[in-house]
Parts: structure tokens; sequence; C-alpha cells
DNA sequence: AATGAATGAGGCTTCATTCAT
DNA sequence: CATGAATGAAGCCTCATTCAT
């Protein structure tokens, strides 16, 4: 009675969520069969179906989880003391923690399976609307983002940020062979310069 | 037995895969069966395999399609007297010519299917890199761009005009209920001032 | 473009009925599988598919035919010279075409799964009502039952007669071992007993 | 530790039993899952299997749990003054008890399943041969059928009036929306008059 | 005695692919 | 060239049964 009765399953189906995304990235959605998944938790097929009610379901979980996680940096974003260390924080997230390139293969099947998914792509949209209305409010308190350039207002800036940050997600996954770190670091140069131009016009000439 | 018969090879293999498209931006590569296609072309299922050794053939032979007419959009742009109406022309293209999103979905699937099957990423990286040089290449040229801020080389902006032109795209999914060509304006509208920004730093005070 | 084109499907559906009449007697609805069917017609089992749209669909097929079956029954009995002779055609029926209990089985089943499907019990109950009608008729134009005993309606005959009828087939279940022709024989020595007390009740002394 | 816990799998086994006959009434022997019976009777699946070996057992448990009631039936039918109260109490019987027609699907499945598994229809065979016969002896011994119509034997007699009984209950199943109460009492009505027709042959004109 | 997590075989169904016509 | 009937492997899911607690 006491909630250790709880958290067994809370385990089971964080490890289920593991075991799914790992499958999910290296096949697709649509590819990964629930024995994959149970052979890649290690448990049996209709161990599964105790805690989800069926491959969709584990789908939106793992969006669902997802988005608590997009939450959680977006919390530590908003402590960082300047805009620009915001931003670092939220986009060099995703390197870190799993594997290098499989977020990436995740959230573009992610958005391929939203949209044919109603509800997917509504969960989605909720992940990214939170976000972007994070960052707008970011840039909107920031300083250094009061005298934007042409006149774009904080959350067209937000939103230029996030389609730099997805289109370089979609590009990850075309580069295979690279050194993921290293690839990241190039990466990250050139949205460093961006967001500098977007809110330090003045630091842009040579000296960068 | 006419020469009218001499290629009729090619436009049934137009035919199908003008179904193939419809089926899989509709469903996606693997959710759209080959009963699927055949109905949308309106042939039987087997004549497809006249035409295509298998279903993976059918997505290749679309991403090979894709190139073309990336191919093809590449030298319109690069006919247009300034850098910035070559982009315009580059990133108005997809909005035209089938439905709005279909496009979106499919070329999301296509990075989704891309991240599991190196031909098919092989095929992809191919296309993005000659889209990508040929981009460099107007930037490299263009006079505007001379002075480009963030000392950001033409292949640097390149690769931000196409990453946030790819990650416009993945955000097109999530918008299905709005007007997607008031959608496409406002995207529009943003990426015009970014390269603007890129490329015409002076004009960029308040008078934008 | 003949109807020959049409007519395999049909024998194609026929054949699988058949099959799956056997299946379902010898194993029950829910217990006969699909692979069973399949196997009992020769056929694979993916082909079922192209005739059914699923496992409930070819249940309901099953009884469409039944009615079919019983709809020509009650055309020949119609043709009897007298009321008895109807009925004797009519309830002599079912031991004779197919193996002698397999219906029997079938018919229980039917009223078994009747009592969960919402859709076969309307089948089932209109299948009924219209044997149920028909014998109706019968009995309200033949002169034997003008005079019925305990003022009995013809509906109320009808009801009595379809009673028993069923009422022995669910009989002939438990009587696997003995002889089906004896054992239809002597059940059919006491219905007949009861259609003369029904129906002549003068007649009714030792001389019987 | 008290004695009362001496026999309390008595009590278990009747309360899984309760719970069992109303899934399988609900749902059939096949369709009622181990998991629905255990929500039924408001215990884990894991116990049903301390007090019977598996599903089958639970079944033949039922079976046997039905003859003993009929058993039981048929010693209060004895008892009563005359032929037809015995028959009165005999067949108003399962309308009281528990829902209506729960006890008909129930039957009726039994049957069914009985037509395959021959060790269940050893025991309805079993509990049918005990009723008929307990009928049987009352109409031999009864002074109303020393002059039975037809010279239908008492064993006939009983087998008719079984039949009758049999073929109505599966009418039931079909006849859900109705009122059970009123459907019951309109069947009666008909049995009625057979019983006189077949006991009091003289009674049977206009004024019955 | 009681629980319910865990198993894994098996059922229904789909679908890429083949091939006789 | 074209059809579509046919195959059978494979996927999702259920469920009777077991067993550690």
């Amino acid at each position: 009675m006491s909630n250790t009765q709880i958290e067994p399953s809370v385990d089971r189906r964080a490890q289920i969520l593991d075991a799914a995304m790992i499958c999910f990235a290296k096949r697709g959605f649509h590819q990964a069969s629930m024995h994959d998944i149970s052979a890649e938790a290690g448990i049996s097929v209709g161990l599964i179906y105790r805690y989800f009610e069926n491959k969709e379901d584990v789908i939106s979980a793992m969006a669902d989880r997802h988005k608590k996680q997009i939450h959680d940096l977006l919390e530590r974003a908003r402590q960082a003391p300047t805009l620009l260390e915001s931003l670092e924080i939220l986009f060099t997230a995703h390197c870190c923690e799993n594997a290098p390139q499989i977020q990436s293969a995740f959230v573009v099947d992610l958005y391929a399976e939203a949209s044919r998914n109603p509800r997917l792509a509504n969960l989605v949209r909720d992940i990214l609307e939170t976000a972007m209305q994070g960052v707008t409010d970011l840039i909107a308190r920031s300083p250094e983002a009061q005298h934007a350039p042409q006149n774009l207002t904080p959350r067209q800036l937000a939103e230029l940020i996030f389609a730099v940050s997805r289109g370089m997600l979609m590009r990850d996954i075309l580069e295979t062979e690279r050194d993921p770190t290293e690839r990241r670091e190039r990466q990250l140069r050139v949205v460093r310069r961006l967001w500098r131009l977007l809110f330090k016009p003045e630091t842009e000439p040579a000296y960068a």
C-alpha cells in the first residue's frame, strides 16, 4: 500500500519507453514491431500491454515524456543570466543526454507521424507552442532584444530560432558518418552567429 | 505498335509516382500499401511491378524525381537578377505545384526514412548537397553577400538559409487547419527579413 | 467482362462458407480459427479476406446463406398438398443435406452468438420470423387447422411447432453416439403425433 | 483460524461461479476471459486457480451446480398436488432466480459447448436424463396422463414437454428488447394449453 | 490465502509480391 | 501490356496460466 507499489509500474513504463525510443529511432514508428520493443526492453510482448493500451499509446506516451523534458529544459534555460546563454542551454540539450542522432530521427518521425495522426499532432503542437512561448517571453524580457533588427517581433524571432534549430536537426539525419560532437560544434558556430546577429547587431564585424 | 508506345513506360512511371506521392503524403511510406498506390493510379497492383522492382524502388524513384525537380528549380533561381529574388524563387516553389502541405509531409517522411535507409540517405544527401552548393555559389557570386555579417561564409549562409527553410517546412505539418497560402505568406515575411538581415545589413533599421 | 468473372468469387465464397460451416460446427465460432477454415477450404488464410471483411462477416454470410436455404425450403413446403406433409418437409430437411448433427451444432452456436451480437441477432430473428410467418400462413389456410384445440391461434400453433423443432435440435447435440437416422426417426414419430394432436384431434385413438 | 474458515472454499467457489455465470452469459464461454471473471467476482485472477484447475473446470463446475439446482427443482415439483402444477413449477423456475435471459444464453452456450466437449456433453446429458426421468415418473404416476392422446408414452410426453421448453428458451435469446416477464407470460399461456391438451384431452373446447 | 506481474503461444488481419491468364 | 487472385510471412494484440511475493 506504500507508493512502492506504484513506482515499479512507473519504472516499467520508463523502461519500455526507453526501449521504444531506441527502436523507433532505429526503425521508425511503424517499422519497429512490438516484439522489437519488448526484446529491447528485455521483457515479453504481452507485458507492454499492461502498461500501454496499444502501440499508438506508446508513441503518445513518448511524446508526453518528450514534452516534460522540454518543459524542464525550458525551466533551466529561464535561469540563465543572459538571453544568449538561455538559447545555448536550449539548443545544446539533445546532443548530450541520450544518443546523439537518435533524438533527431525520433523527432523527425514524430513530425512525420503527426502529419497523419491528429491526436499526436495536437500533442506536438502543444509541446512546440509551450516551448515557443517560453522563448518568446525570454526574448521579450531580455534587454538585448529591445532593438531587434528588421523590426522582428519577439514571437517572430522565436519562430526563426526554432526553425533553424529544427532545420539543423533534420540535417543531422543525413550526417551519420561524421563525429556527432564535431558536427554539433560546427552547427553551434553558425547558430551562435545568427543569435548574435539577431540580438547584438552592433557586435557583428570582423572580430567575431 | 505505333511509336507513341515507344516510351509509355515513362508516362506510366510518372503516373505511378504521382499516385505514390499522394499516398505517401497521406499515409507515409510504410502505411501506404501498394494497393493504395495502384488504386490511386487507377491501375492494377501487378502493373506497378512492371515499372518498379519493389516498394523501396518506388520511394527511391520518387526521391530521384524530387532531385530533378530541385535541379530545375535551381536553374530557374540562378537566372534571377538578384540574390534575394533567387531565394524567393527557391523557397516559394513547393507551395504552388501540388497541394501545399502534401510536399511537407513527403519531405519530412523522406528524411525520416533516410535515417534508416542508407541508400535513400545518400540520395537525399546528394539532393541537398547539389542544392546547397548551388545556393552557396549564388551567394558567393552575389555582390550583396560580400560583406556578410558575423563573418559568415557563403556556405554557412547557405546552411542557415536551408535550415530555416527545412524548419518551417516541419512547422507546416502542425498547421493543418489554417489557410495554407496565408501561412506561407506569414512565413515568407519572416524569412525575407532574415535574408535582408544577412545580405543587406545596412537596411535594417526602423524603416524596414 | 462476361459474368464468368463474377461467378468464381461466388464459388469461392461458397467454398469458404462450406469450409467454415464444417469448422464452426466442429469447434464453434470462436474456437475455429481463420487458419482452420482456410485449411479446410484448401486455400491460404489471406484469401479469405478477399471475400469476407473479417471473421464476423463470414458468420453473417453463413447466416445469410442459411436464410436463403430456409426460404427455399419454405417454398417447397408450401407446395405440399396437406399441412402435415408441409410440416414433414420442413422438419426433415436438415437431416439430409449435410452432415446430420453438424447443422444442429451450427444452429445452436448461431443462437448462442446471437445472444451477444445484435447484428447477428437481427439476422436470426429475421430468418425465424420469415419461417414462422410462412408456417403461420400455411396453418391459417389449412382446413385441418380450422378447429385447433385449446383455441390456439395459427401463430401460437406455429410457435409451438417451431419450439418443439428447436428443442429437438438441441437434443441432437447430446446424442452423438447413436445412429442419426434412427434418432431422427424416433423424433419424427413423436412430433408427428403432436402435429396430429394439434390438427386432427379426432383421429387420436389406439389405431395411431 | 476460526472454524468459520473451515469451508471458505465453498463460498469462494460459489462466488466465483456466480461471477462466471454472469460473464459466460454476457460473453459466452470462450469470449469471457478469466480476468473478466475475477473482476466480476472482485478477486484476483490467480485466486481462481486455487479453486479451479482451469477454465474448463469452471465450466464443468457450473454445469455441476446447474445439475444440483435442477435436482432441487425436481424435488419441489414432485411435491405439487397435480401434474400440471408440477410442470408449472419446473418451467417457471429459471425466470425468477437470476436475470431472465441470462439463464437462456448460458444454457444455449452450454449445449453449444457440449457439442465439442465430450466431458461436458456427458454432464449435460446426465442432467437432462435425470430431469427427464423425473418428469417421466411424474407423468407415469399421474392419473391425468393415463389416457394420453396419440398413445404417447410417458417418456415421449416428457420428451415433448422438454423439447418445447428448450425451444422456447432458445427463442428467448432473440427477444432481448421486450419485457421479459411479459414474454414469459405469453410463452406460458401457450405451453399451458399444450399441457392441457396432452393431459386433459376432454377440456379442450371453447371454454378453455 | 491472495495478489497481479509476467509469460508466450496463438488468433485475426494486412500486405508486398508473384503468376496464371 | 495488364489484371487481380493467390500466397504466406509478419504484425498487433489477447489471454490462459504460472509464480514470486
